[in-house]
RNA sequence: GGGGACGUAGCCAAGCGGAUUAAGGCGGCGGAUUGCAAAUCCGCUAUUCCUCGGUUCGAAUCCGGGCGUCCCCU
């Protein structure tokens, strides 16, 4: 039998924590966080993690996993991910994975098998080559190892070059060989998708506020604090959507205006990229504010 | 009342008689996305240049009237 497992998407600020919280106070459950960024520690405020209060009372998982300068990718969450599941399916509670990292969820729903970790050394050696012989250079080199993926990534797109490179040659094989037979089902859990679906304005109007707020709780204070740390403002965790902007504020690049209207333009495009990436997902279902409580009856099965 | 400047997409803005089928930026919208994903990348977005008339083979570009905006003088 597979295992039940709740599933909340949607965009930044559309309100998944509180239905997250509110379904698992009804079902008995627990929350794996699918989310990119609450997975660092520090990172509290800029990434909108639920409260320590909200954590008390229903059980979070894979929050505050991880120092700012580490790394985490979509196949190391896979794993933590579907250990976290199993766990809380054998405490005899229900989960529930909620965030706004689509592909994070993929991972760990879907049957994708990821290629063997690669040594990094060899990604320091393609950038190299990238900064010597230039990236339009380096993408013919792919064109010719793998055009099947070559063809799919545009000549600009580095991160995507850069990884079908290393895949190629840590295993000698395309990343196009691993990704072949994917399943588009679920085969792995017995999965019910919903995605917050709020209006445009109302979603970006939310957003303005959330920032606001973000700003007024001490986000500002929040940066400064990781940097003091000794944190390089450099590092990819500090790239995230509001510390990336707040940084440049501190650097004098930005006054604090302009940062913040920076930071809501960019949570706006954010927020409208996740929708993307939810809408084309497979059988998930798109709900309203007002589709809510209909939405629950369908896994109301699962209380116990 | 007199003099001057200007009026190009939601906003900013180039073009100043024929290589324009009207640059570019911002914003907006759509899409991709398989070990960096709050990252990264791609696409679309003015049949028309305030308006009416004129000059011309040809006008956003020149001329005149009208409307509007701004500045200066009184």
């Amino acid at each position: 039998m597979k295992i039940p497992v709740i599933v909340i998407g949607g965009p930044t600020a559309s309100g998944k924590t509180q239905l997250a919280i509110e379904w698992a106070l009804k079902l008995n459950g627990e929350i794996v966080s699918c989310d990119s960024r609450q997975i660092y520690k520090y990172m509290d405020i800029g990434t909108a993690k639920p409260t320590l209060e909200e954590r008390r009372l229903i059980p979070h998982h894979l929050i505050d996993i991880i120092y700012p300068d580490e790394v985490m990718s979509a196949g190391e969450f896979q794993k933590l991910a579907r250990k976290c599941i199993e766990e809380i399916y054998a405490r005899g509670k229900i989960p529930l994975l909620v965030g706004g990292t689509g592909l994070y969820i993929r991972a760990v729903i879907r049957d994708i098998d990821f290629p063997p970790k690669v040594d990094e050394k060899i990604r320091e050696m393609i950038k190299e080559k990238i900064k010597e012989k230039g990236l339009s250079n380096v993408y013919r080199e792919l064109l010719e190892v793998d055009p099947v993926t070559a063809s799919k990534i545009s000549p600009n797109d580095e991160i995507r070059i850069t990884r079908a490179l290393e895949v190629y040659y840590a295993t000698g094989k395309p990343i196009s060989f691993y990704r072949r037979g994917i399943d588009i089902d679920y085969p792995k859990y017995d999965i019910v998708y919903f995605v917050l679906n709020p209006p445009r304005d109302l979603l970006y109007k939310r957003i303005e506020e959330r920032v606001d707020k973000m700003i007024q709780l001490g986000l500002i204070e929040e940066t400064k604090h990781i940097l003091n740390m000794g944190y390089s403002p450099g590092i990819p965790s500090l790239q995230t959507l509001g510390y990336r902007e707040i940084i440049k504020y501190l650097q004098g690049m930005y006054d604090l205006k302009s940062a913040i209207e920076e930071i809501k333009k960019e949570t706006r495009r954010y927020a409208k990229r996740q929708l993307t990436w939810f809408r084309n997902e497979i059988r998930v279902k798109l709900i309203s504010y007002e589709e809510v409580k209909n939405a629950f009856c369908k896994i109301a099965r699962y209380r116990q």
